[in-house]
Parts: structure tokens; sequence; C-alpha cells
DNA sequence: ACCTATTGATAATT
DNA sequence: TAATTATCAATAGGT
């Protein structure tokens, strides 16, 4: 069907690859349209390049949503429902790690205490205690970055007060 | 392409009909493969007959389910109902409650708080304060009713001492 | 189903 | 990149 024959195998030659995926391409989706018009049958074709551009072609008489609610009919392959799953499970497995989250906040914030025995009190108020120094720390050190920042401040007020005293 | 040349309209003879679907399907289905081989192309090709015979061709470098993903990311249509998108929705929605989550008890465990204003470590010091008294509130109410338990046992162990000693 | 005249698709070339 | 065309492939109609 041209000039000479060819291997059906990949076309190394990239150039030639997109011309020959044109063409052909082109001439697929002909032949779906003519199928569907001739035969009155219900067609879906998708086609990825391979640089991933998309084509489709779907007959006029149906809807993609249609015929893949068919296609699952008639194979008996789940197209998304397996997805849905997934998805339904990570909700659950996410939902669980908010739950123990969110309890664990309310006994930092010393809330919902009276859920727990007094054993359980006290890694809590370990974490708490650990917390404050944590925090305490960090305040510190900004207070001292301030006495800093004031001591040096006033060394280059004496400075400057005396050279203006004493001339440059 | 053939003894004479055919209008693409339907063929109203039904036996006809069936014979031109049968040939055209088993060409585009080679032709479906050819180009999936030669131009190393993702093909999803899915027909049913007007009486509703279904015969498919996917390209063997990929699954329908995928090429159909591929579909909706590439297309922006939604080929499954609306309940995927709320459950997608749903977990964005939660996982963004847990990223915050997240950090609210890594601030409470006084944990990145190199990250954090110096402004902002004093509500969360509050909150500790705050949560270490409930706490502690707690653990007092614990140990005075352990007191009140060691008065009621000292006081009834009195009284059956009394009652041993001097008889019924 | 098979056959084959004929049309249609396309590989190579420009 | 788009036409052209020689050649091969698909297939319509007949058996």
């Amino acid at each position: 069907m041209g000039r000479g024959k060819i291997e059906i195998k990949r076309i190394e030659n990239s150039t030639n690859r997109q011309v020959t995926y044109s063409k052909r391409r082109n001439g697929l989706i002909k032949k779906a349209k003519e199928i569907s018009v001739l035969c009155d049958s219900k067609i879906s074709l998708i086609i990825f390049s391979s640089t991933n551009k998309m084509s489709e072609f779907v007959s006029p008489s149906t809807t993609l949503p249609e015929l893949l609610e068919k296609y699952q009919n008639n194979s008996g392959k789940r197209l998304w429902d397996a997805k849905h799953e997934r998805l339904s499970a990570e909700i659950d497995r996410i939902k669980k790690e908010n739950e123990s989250m969110e309890i664990e906040l309310r006994h930092l914030k010393g809330e919902d205490v009276n859920s727990l025995h007094v054993k359980e009190l006290i890694p809590i108020e370990e974490t708490l205690e650990n917390a404050l120094v944590n925090i305490r720390d960090k305040q510190m050190d900004y207070l001292k970055m301030l006495k800093k920042n004031e001591r040096n401040l006033e060394e280059e007020n004496k400075r400057l007060s005396y050279i203006l005293k004493n001339g440059c």
C-alpha cells in the first residue's frame, strides 16, 4: 500500500514514524467513521502518538461514557471501580490518621483528660513540659538577642557621642 | 476498494451490512495493530455491531484504564461519574486538615518552633500552660480521691478493730 | 467462507 | 511541511 511494502515493526526514523503516524491515524479515523455509518455500529477510538498527542473518534450515535458502560457490562471488566475502591480506602486511612491526631491534639490541649487514666497523663505531662521548655528557650534566645542588640546600639551611641564631642 | 465503489451511508440490506461489518472490523483492528507497532502509539478501539456484539483492541503497551486515565487528563472530560470527583475532593480536603493538624501538633510538642515568630509562641505557650494546669488538676483530683479512700479505709479499720476488741 | 476486480490507502519521492 | 504517484492492501460483489 505504497511505493514499497513495509515490515510491521517500529519505524526507527522518528521523522518517518511521525509522518506515517499522521497518515495512518487519519486513515484509521476515516475507516472508523465509515464502518460506523455503513454498518450502524458504535465505535470509540482513542490514540496516543509516541509523543503523547491524543486523537479520538467516537461515533456520533453514542458517547464515550455510554460506550464504556456497555463495555463493562459486556466484558465484565471493571474500568474504574478499582480506582473508587482505592480512593475509598485512602479516605478511610487518612480519616483514621486524622482522628488519632485530633485526640492527641485535644489531650495536648488538656481537653478530654477525664477520659484518660491517670497513668496516661504522665507521658502527656512530660511532653507538655518539654514543649514549654523548648518554647521558653526559644523565647529566651530571642530576649538575649534583643539584649545584645541593645548593648551594641548603646556602644555605638557612646562611640558616636565621643566622636561628636571630640571632633573627628 | 472493491468491485464497485460504495456510498458511505447505512447499508440497508442486513446481510450485506453484517458481512461488511465483519470484514471492515477486522481491517480496522488490523490497522490499529499496525499503527501501534509501526508508530509506537497507544490505542484503544471498542466497536459494537448493530447487533451489539462487541469487539475491542487495546495496544499491548497499555491497558484500557490507563488509557482512559490519560484520556481524561488530556481532554478534561470526565468519564466516570461525579462520585470519583467527590472522593478526590474529599481526599484533598482531609489531607489539608491533616497537614495543619500535624503542624499544630508539632508546635504543641515544641518541635519546629524555630520556624515560628516569637509572637506566635505566646498563644502556644498559653495553651500548653492551660493544658498542664488541667492535667495537674486531674492528677490532683486523683490524689485527693486516693487520700479520701485511704481515710475511709482507716476509719473502717478503726471501726472494725473496735468491734473486734469489744465484742459484737 | 473464498475469490478477484477494483477502489482505497499510503510509502517513497519531490 | 505539503503534494504526488507508484505500489500495495482492503474490500465489494460474486460464487
